[in-house]
DNA sequence: GTCATGTATGTAATATCATAACATGTCAAG
DNA sequence: CTTGACATGTTATGATATTACATACATGAC
């Protein structure tokens, strides 16, 4: 359950995390937590939304939506483009994920409820994308944008680079 | 010449920065700068390439790849989109223009040659992009990338919020 | 309960963005 | 004047995303 595994073999996303770690806990973890929130919020956490957020926390790595898509169509649920974006909006709108621009790709939050303003670090290499907190970024974006009058509402900061695993490798 | 010509009425961008300026004496000095780099690191800048960059300053905002190909095919380049992406993909590599990825535009670097790490501030309400420069954010993040032994390349940095125009009236 | 209302889902059709693959043209070094 | 590298043109297709409309389900008023 550890590890590397499946690795930036078959979709838009590597891994979600670069260090080894257990893998159904952390899913486990965080839908639970994400059930709580959205019951605290009023969100409605409907089937497909539900099981959309479990299909990434599943995959562990972001996906793409057409990805996703093929994953709600074989469990019964619509098999229209607008199926996956609507649930994918859904969970972003509500923290639950992320988008990943540079991927056209969307992975499950690993922090949710948790403010914060996250990075992503994407492996050019293998795919893998991780998330990571970085309050500074945000305080750095905020004070620039004071200095042209501009009102931040939310920002996108992504990375691209070598993960430790591939670095080692290549380099 | 200066003020909010055009801003945000026909395509994907709004006027490329915030503050009223002399429109076509930056669009000239910029384009300058952009030949001598050019001419310094024996880049080619061919007839599309130079003419795809005018395109992005003298319109002042960022265009999709599409409305630069109108451009370019009106005025006798090929029409099919391969052109425009090679261009905008030699500008881009050459720091000659940037990606902006929330709005799948490009627009002219207005800062050609200096290092720098920009942000880009895009308003939702006019799709203006302002371009500023931001060593801090880069700094804060490649201090998170050390932390997880990640080895930062290029980054996205994309603030989403209202520009001072819009803020004003909206609020 | 049942009706009205808002929200969610399903489906069809299409719009938009991007790239692969290959042919042709240009230019400078040898 | 040929060769090789790079640039451009063109065809075709792939990948991503949205609009519009129909149907179903939940919730609260009565």
């Amino acid at each position: 359950m550890a590890g590397a595994e499946g690795r930036g073999t078959t979709g838009a996303g590597g891994v979600v995390a670069f260090a080894a770690h257990d893998h159904a806990h952390c899913a486990g973890e965080v839908m639970a937590r994400a059930e709580a929130l959205s019951a605290a919020s009023g969100a409605r956490l409907t089937p497909v939304r539900r099981r959309t957020l479990e299909i990434l926390l599943q995959a562990h790595r972001a996906l793409g939506a057409y990805e996703v898509l093929e994953h709600l169509a074989a469990e019964g649920f619509g098999n229209q483009p607008p199926v996956a974006y609507r649930a994918l909006d859904f969970l972003v709108e509500q923290g639950l994920a992320h988008r990943i621009r540079r991927l056209n790709a969307f992975a499950a939050c690993m922090h949710p409820g948790e403010a914060h303003s996250p990075v992503f670090f994407i492996c050019r290499a293998c795919n893998a994308v991780a998330e990571a907190p970085a309050e500074a970024v945000r305080r750095a974006t905020e004070a620039a944008a004071a200095g042209i009058g501009f009102s931040v509402e939310r920002t996108t900061v992504e990375a691209l680079g070598l993960c430790p695993a591939c670095a080692e490798v290549g380099a």
